[in-house]
DNA sequence: CGAACAATTGATCCTCATCAAACCTTGTGG
DNA sequence: CCACAAGGTTTGATGAGGATCAATTGTTCG
């Protein structure tokens, strides 16, 4: 199924791009579909592509000497991913991405952008905003996981899900598809804690819980833990 | 003290920049000298120039609404800090800048290093190439504080200030002058454990200590630490 | 010398990770 | 349509790792 040039214009990066420049990225583009639990990457492959993902959802993660991993982000569709490489020649992937559920994604040379930006300043400054997120994202995560706990780490959570991949049903509730293993592993803890708290939260009315799912009835009152104003004491 | 424009080159974003560029540069910077405990800039502030430190140390840290702080990381002689409001329009800072030592520092108007880009692909490329360092050292460290034990993180920290501003003595060893509560920052623990764990190592004669003072005699021990494999069993 | 700051050390407590066991939910095949 | 398997979830018991607090001991400098 091809690629409409104009859709990667939901790609922020490409927002100001001319419409002839998206034509020619799509033209470069290979398309690339794998299976949930499949890689795009490995951490450490030469960065020869960059990916944006069409359809589906994916997991970046890190693994240390050690065999230890983290989630460092999850990707929705239209975000760009795997793209360090068109910055430094010769580099290698930082991370892993491995598929969520069956996806989708361009693959494009990393080469390929190096040279367009080349000419295209407006691209150039696409990409460092996008990485500018990223610095300040991770900075604040950094700052939440050396200072925060975890129930507040959780609700913090939930909270950037919902921002990104919230579904809106009957009321005000927004819901999320996601394992307490997932969620534990984006919130840098174990699923017997999220299941902990979660029980807890649903003792108070402010999440309903299901399998492989989170309604999320009060958000006010989960902007209120994640801030650290926990009211136990009411 | 007026600065040479050559000595721009030291900055790696500007090591491909023109001497013209550079004269520019220096031409539009304003010097700007603080004492120690001052500072450059507050997290939040508009994000109006980004510095060039030229002489002295700083450290930048983050605060969240309730208060509490974390060092993201600390800056040494012609490091470019501040640029990210060089990339977005009416940016502000996402950290505060605090000077460790007397210090001075070129301010450069951000909106000029962004007008010089426009036509400078390599000035980007450099920036680019600085902030993509970032992002894996900010990952880097967020893995690090998932995963592992304070032992192995302040003996990461303890490498990595070996490495940028580590002073060699007599014999094999390196000297880092840092009190306990700034490396407690660093690695994200207290200075009490971090008092604990540096008296444990000396018992071990892996470092020498003092007031502000850290000595690394085997830093081969410090790796061998840091990446897990601790021979407590020995 | 004394004040201010840095570091040490011990005692205690709290948060979470870990492990074990049982319970739900969903889908599949006989 | 039931039974069973597989994966997801809950809950309890236990323990380790550090944070926190308090008291003391260096160290430096005016």
């Amino acid at each position: 199924m091809p690629v409409n040039p104009i859709d990667l214009r939901r790609v922020h990066v490409f927002e100001k791009a001319t419409d002839d420049d998206l034509k020619l990225l799509v033209q470069r583009a290979i398309e690339r579909s794998i299976e949930e639990g499949e890689f795009f990457f490995f951490q450490g492959d030469p960065a020869t592509y960059l990916y944006i993902l069409i359809s589906g959802r994916a997991k970046l993660m890190q693994t240390s000497k050690a065999g230890q991993q983290v989630n460092l982000r999850t990707i929705n569709e239209w975000q760009l991913f795997g793209a360090l490489g068109a910055v430094r020649e010769q580099a290698t992937y930082p991370a892993t991405a491995q598929a969520l559920e069956s996806s989708t994604a361009l693959a494009i040379e990393s080469s390929f952008l190096h040279e367009m930006m080349q000419t295209r300043p407006q691209l150039s400054f696409g990409l460092m905003q996008l990485m500018t997120g990223y610095i300040q994202e991770m900075q604040a995560r950094y700052r939440e996981l050396a200072t925060e706990k975890v129930e507040q780490r959780i609700a913090r959570a939930l909270l950037r899900l919902v921002a990104t991949m919230g579904v809106r049903v009957e009321g005000n509730a927004v819901e999320l598809t996601f394992t307490r293993q997932q969620l534990a592993e984006i919130s840098g803890t174990t699923l017997f804690t999220v299941s902990r708290v979660l029980s807890d939260w649903e003792k108070q009315a402010i999440v309903e819980t299901g399998r492989e799912k989170v309604r999320i009835l009060k958000p006010h009152d989960l902007v209120q833990i994640a801030e650290g104003l926990n009211k136990k004491d009411g």
